[in-house]
RNA sequence: GUCCCCAUCGUCUAGUGGCCUAGGACAUCGGGUUUUCAUCCCGAAAACACGGGUUCGACUCCCGUUGGGGACGCCA
């Protein structure tokens, strides 16, 4: 058989994290068996659709590396086609005129429910059944002559030859109704996969009021697109073995909709930080160099006057703790600015401490009068230093650390202040030392 | 309310009657490496919702209970 499926999202605003997660699953499934994956943008909705929704839908997919076959059908362009499938079911009495009277003006189209139990092998779920009585006739053309998303829908991927429908399980109760039409309209229905929702902390489902629902959230907030189609293909699939980090070549080879899980799954963002971090970590210091220059820029830290050579040493310290590219804005801007913050708790912790600022001075001497500073030099100067302090060298450390970058943590210290250079490492602690002075007890911060 | 669906560590999952004293990953905690953070290595704690069956034997099959979700539109 020849596969196809399809993704049919409505362009009424960004694409949501669910959503694209469904147009994965389609993706892998038509790659995986040699099928076609095809685009159908269900545009009727005239107040909501919008041509920039539309491009946001073609961009995430792009971003993705989502690939689609065929040209993408508009549902707005099929009008004509659903009139005339109900114009059929009319003819065939398959569906009857109703006035309905009170709101509406005027007569829809209605379909007759067969009144018989409908049932199918849904891929994922198995067996599913549903008793006639409980599957009412139902509106397939409004009183203002437009289809019903019922109609358009299943003429439609009747029209662009869908043999699987893989969909959010929301769409359980339609298909009952969906097989139906497709009876009447004389195909014969496609297989059906209901994939589950993605839900939040709270097990309710993942909507835009939860924060980072969209995939513009992600990309914005320096994700690898890579790393959250990997995260996000593992999020209600896995290959049955303890494999995680998948090539999009392994996804596919792998992929198989039997073994997708039935139940909702709940989003991990620590989870996908690590994996980000685990793709961000095999790319070379050139791209990571890129896409950091892109965060910076948008972030009002890039400066025509930075270096190469310092840039890409700056990189080269910082990818191995990153997890994300705004961690080079996030953990990194002192590398980029003299206006960096200070973290309260570590200036409290490494400066506030008795004869923290004696011994911040005395290295600052003692660096200011090296020759060549290097990450060797430093090292050994602020080691002699310590020594004659008969203090540990943390106790040095600590405070310079914080003096030069604010934060507690970072790269390496030594390589961290030849990377900086001598004169900003010494205006830096000259700097500390006056600002922070006056700290005697915790709380004058 | 009616109907449908779902149920393994905090989270994502492996598990299709014996291989399970339930495996992996993230997160957490402890230790090692690192003068710090991260990486890395080692280790720990952590789950089969409950109750009945079926069976020589149930996480796995059946029924019920509970809990959660979904659908009941001239929205999609």
């Amino acid at each position: 058989m020849n596969i196809r499926t399809r993704f049919a999202p409505s362009p009424t605003g960004q694409v949501h994290i669910g959503n694209i997660r469904t147009a994965i699953y389609n993706w892998l499934y038509a790659r995986h068996t040699g099928g076609k994956f095809l685009l159908r943008l269900e545009d009727t909705d005239r107040d909501r659709s919008t041509p920039e929704s539309v491009q946001e839908i073609f961009d995430s997919m792009e971003w993705l590396g989502l690939s689609f076959d065929e040209e993408p059908v508009y549902q707005s362009k099929r009008l004509a086609a659903h009139m005339e499938a109900a114009e059929y079911l009319l003819s065939c009495g398959a569906a009857f005129k109703e006035d309905k009277g009170g709101r509406g003006q005027g007569e829809v189209v209605v379909f007759r429910m067969p009144g018989k139990d409908v049932g199918f092998d849904d891929i994922i779920r198995g067996p599913m059944r549903k008793s006639g009585k409980d599957l009412p006739d139902f509106v397939i053309v409004r009183s203002d002559g437009s289809p019903v998303f019922h109609l358009a829908n299943v003429v439609d991927d009747i029209h662009m030859n869908v043999t699987h429908i893989i969909r959010g399980d929301d769409h359980i109760e339609n298909t009952f109704r969906h097989i139906a039409l497709y009876r009447a309209l004389g195909s014969k229905p496609p297989e059906f996969a209901h994939l589950p929702m993605i839900v939040n902390e709270h097990g309710k489902p993942y909507s835009k009021r939860d924060g980072a629902a969209f995939v513009g959230d992600f990309r914005e907030k320096g994700f690898i697109p890579e790393a959250l189609l990997n995260y996000l293909v593992l999020l209600g699939w896995s290959p049955g073995d303890d494999r995680e980090i998948l090539s999009r070549e392994e996804m596919i080879g792998l992929f198989e909709l039997s073994r997708v899980q039935s139940a909702a799954a709940q989003m991990d963002f620590r989870k996908l930080a690590w994996m980000n971090g685990e793709y961000l970590r095999k790319l070379s210091v050139e791209t990571v160099a890129e896409k950091c220059r892109n965060v910076l820029k948008a972030r009002g830290l890039w400066d025509q006057s930075i270096q190469e050579g310092y840039y890409l040493r700056v990189i080269e310290l910082m990818r191995e703790r990153m997890k994300v590219f705004t961690d080079i804005h996030d953990s990194g801007a002192f590398f980029f600015t003299e206006d960096y913050p200070f973290d309260e708790k570590a200036v409290r912790k490494r400066l506030g401490k008795d004869g923290a600022m004696e011994k911040l001075k005395a290295v600052r001497d003692r660096f200011a009068a090296l020759e060549d500073f290097d990450e060797r030099s430093t090292e050994v100067e602020l080691r002699e230093v310590a020594d004659e302090f008969n203090a540990n060298a943390g106790e040095f450390i600590h405070p310079v650390r914080v003096a030069v970058s604010g934060l507690p943590g970072g790269p390496g210290l030594f390589e961290m202040l030849e990377a900086l250079g001598k004169e900003r490492v010494i205006r830096r602690i000259d700097r500390a030392l006056d600002r922070f002075e006056t700290l005697k007890s915790p709380d004058e911060l």
